[in-house]
This record gives structure tokens, sequence and C-alpha cells, in this order.
DNA sequence: CTGAATTTGTAGCCATGGCTACATTTATTG
DNA sequence: CAATAAATGTAGCCATGGCTACAAATTCAG
């Protein structure tokens, strides 16, 4: 059905790539969000330095990132000062490990291994919708029996 | 060993995010490349009209990133004309292809539905490694069964 | 074969997320 | 407490991938 011999529906395929794009620009939201609820509840506090370093990005890119997650009520910060995440970044953080963790766990099950269980799990997560991750969830029960 | 409680080595944590925006360079290239291939197979050509309305995009768009595929040695292209695939090209066509359709077997599989299992596909097959499509190949195979 | 429709190209705008370089503020230490 | 170190902020650059608007070429009708 996908390719190949046939070609579906135009607006059809265009929903898909419209639906990924929409998705890349919610990844880095998340993947800084998700971060900064680490990095609060390890340390305490989360600072751009760190952020930086974790990201592998240099500090002025954070700085702008976090620039945008607080425009997008995301994130407070005040300058100088250490990074706290709003109820809205708090629920997106929880939300993001969960799911996270939901693929990996199901990524480990089907026999990766755990290095490449994480690496992968960070790509595809975003990805994912409830009714797959749903799948795939039950689908790990299923194997680790 | 990812977040909760303990924090992970930084620069393990960095490679992984680094890994994803590698990822995100190849993605475009992908999906255009898989898209050309596929129109030219059933077509016998492929136009930026065409790939603009699959994509969901502009022809601007698609002008832009065509440039940038053949720039890249992916797919050559002579004003007003249609666009072909290099071999480089084609051969990441196929590849392209081959991961798409074992990701969305495995979904299917896995009990997801096809729309969903195509959409979330979609945004999944770029970021999973040659262990983890093995294994989900593997998996697939067992669940049929 | 000419005129209209379609397709393609191009220019110029925007936001994002990279970077370096430099400025400023905060923290540390002698 | 002053001087240095570290952290943060800011400016300005780049490429990407979106867009609209307009220009040019090609195709299709009549």
């Amino acid at each position: 059905m996908t390719s190949s011999s046939e070609l579906e529906n135009a607006a059809l395929q265009a929903a898909k790539f419209e639906r990924v794009r929409e998705a890349h620009k919610t990844e880095v939201a998340e993947d800084y969000v998700e971060l900064i609820d680490d990095l609060i509840n390890v340390n305490g506090e989360a600072r751009v330095v760190e952020l930086a370093e974790r990201m592998g990005v240099s500090h002025a890119t954070v700085n702008k990132i976090v620039g945008r997650l607080q425009r997008e009520g995301l994130v407070v910060s005040r300058p100088y000062r250490s990074i706290f995440l709003t109820d809205e970044g708090r629920e997106m953080a929880v939300e993001a490990r969960r799911r996270h963790e939901i693929v990996v766990k199901f990524l480990k099950a089907a026999g990766v291994s755990p290095e490449t269980a994480e690496i992968d799990a960070e790509g595809i997560e975003h990805h994912v919708s409830d009714e797959t991750l749903d799948c795939l969830s039950a689908l790990t029960g299923k194997i680790e029996i």
C-alpha cells in the first residue's frame, strides 16, 4: 500500500509528512523540558552550562532555546538565575519521560542492547502515537513472559 | 539509568542528542529521495508539482530542497525538466524504503492500526539503527507465528 | 501557431537551531 | 575586598526549510 507499485492518495501522504514536521517542532521543547526536570530533581536546579553540556551544544544555543520555551510558557527564567518549569512544562516533562521509558523498555525487551536502546529511543519517542505506545507496552509484557 | 534518580554521564547523553540532530539532517533527504523513486517507478518521472503536492509543501520549498539534494549528489535535475536520482540517491531510496517497510510491518504485527502504523513509521524510520531494525524484523516473525 | 494554462524558477521574507566572539554579571579565592 | 574565574547574556553570522509573490518557460488548446 505504501509505495512500490501503487501510489497512495496524495493528500494522505502529505498529511503524514505534515505530522512529522509538526512533531519536529515539539521535539526540542520536550528534550529540554525533560532534561531540565531531571536536573532539578537531581541537582536541585537547572543551569545553562549544564544544559549545554548535556545537550552537546553551546551555551548560546541553550539561551536561545530557553528564550523560546519561556515565550511558549513552558519555562521561567530570570537573568543569571537557574531555570524553572511551569506547570505546563512539568506536565510535558512527565509525559516525555513516560514515552521515553516505554520505548526503551520495549526495545530492550525486543533484544536491543541497552546502549542502542537508549540512543534509538531518543529519536523514536517523539514520533510514537498513543495507540502505538499502548501496543508497545502490551508487547513488552508479552515478550517478558 | 536514564533519568529519574541518577543522571547519566553528560558526554554520553550529549552524544545521543548529537545523533538525533544528525539523523534530522538526513531525514528530509531520505523522504524526498524515496518519494522521487516512487514517482519515477509509477509515473515514469518525478516532477516538482507532484513532489510538492505529496510532501504537502509549496513548490518553492521543493525547489530549494531539490537544489540541496543536487549539491549533495543524490539527484540530478535540469531547469524545467523532471528529476532523476543518482546511483547514490537510488541506494538511499532503496534503503529508506526497506527501513520503512520493516517498521510498518512490525507496527501492524504489534497490533497498531494500518493508518497509524503508516503515520508513526514515517517519523520512526529515520531513527532506527540497524541493530534495532534486525530485532524488529525478528519480533515481527515471532508475533505472526 | 498563438494565447492561455500550467509548471518551474527566483527573490525575499520568517523562525529555528547551530556557531563564535565579546560583554556583563555572579561566584570564588587569595 | 579586590582580582580572577566561571556563568550568563547578547550580537551577529550561517544553513535549513517553511512561505508568498512575481517572472519565465513549457505545454496544451483552439
